[in-house]
DNA sequence: CGGTTTCATCAAGTTTTGTTGAAATGAATT
DNA sequence: AATTCATTTCAACAAAACTTGATGAAACCG
């Protein structure tokens, strides 16, 4: 057994929704995606033609995007629409701010009692 | 029949240092590493401890997260500290956030003509 | 039914990342 | 100047991510 040491503060792995997520935002083609759907849905054939890019090399990007969470995914007919999930794009937002927030030192922040 | 395809309007490159923040962030030792420099900076030595990491290993991921502009090092004798910029994770923040703020879908909105 | 459209998946190859241990650098100490 | 300590860099390998072209499944149309 392993003994709770002082210095045993921040040994959390961070969570796997959040390593995905940010790997799902370091791709420039998913990244150019994700700015295609925060204004509207589209479907897989009108974003090849957008972004002019295979469709099988999109669709390899959509799963990542999708796995991470950061869009979903609905069918209409023929065609499979993809949409923004925002919820997770907050999520993100969040682990980010919450740096920011439990940092003790702030830059150029002058010490004021 | 194919649904109207939108507007052209938004096939910008994302900035560069926003994708190599991003691809900083996705990985588990990396993140750890940012949150323990929340609280305080380390010289390397100390984080190899408290991480349980090899020393070539950290410096390949201290490495990746200076070039992401994620952390700062400055040297102190025989030591380099590292430590937290911050301003570089608001810039981050501040990109997903926008993501929030130009978006026109809002989710579980309806449809109405 | 047979053919076409839309999309996902697969296999094979390429590129990028990450790991490891050893060697190199560079600042302090003796 | 030799040695020690902290750290980086390197070369070789392993693993993961990406690309490409082909194949396949489901929805649709005539």
């Amino acid at each position: 057994m392993k003994p709770a040491s002082a210095s045993n503060k921040s040994a959390l792995t961070p969570p796997a929704n959040v390593i995905n997520g940010f790997h799902a935002l370091s791709d420039p083609l998913r990244l150019q995606i994700l700015l295609l759907l925060r204004e509207q849905e589209f479907c897989v054939c009108d974003l090849c033609e957008v972004l002019k890019v295979s469709q099988s090399k999109l669709s390899f990007h959509l799963k990542a995007l999708k796995d991470a969470d950061l869009v979903r995914s609905q069918q209409s007919g023929r065609w499979i629409y993809y949409s923004l999930n925002l919820a997770q794009l907050v999520t993100l937002e969040q682990y980010l701010s919450d740096f920011r927030r439990f940092s003790t030192l702030l830059p150029a922040r002058p010490c004021v009692d």
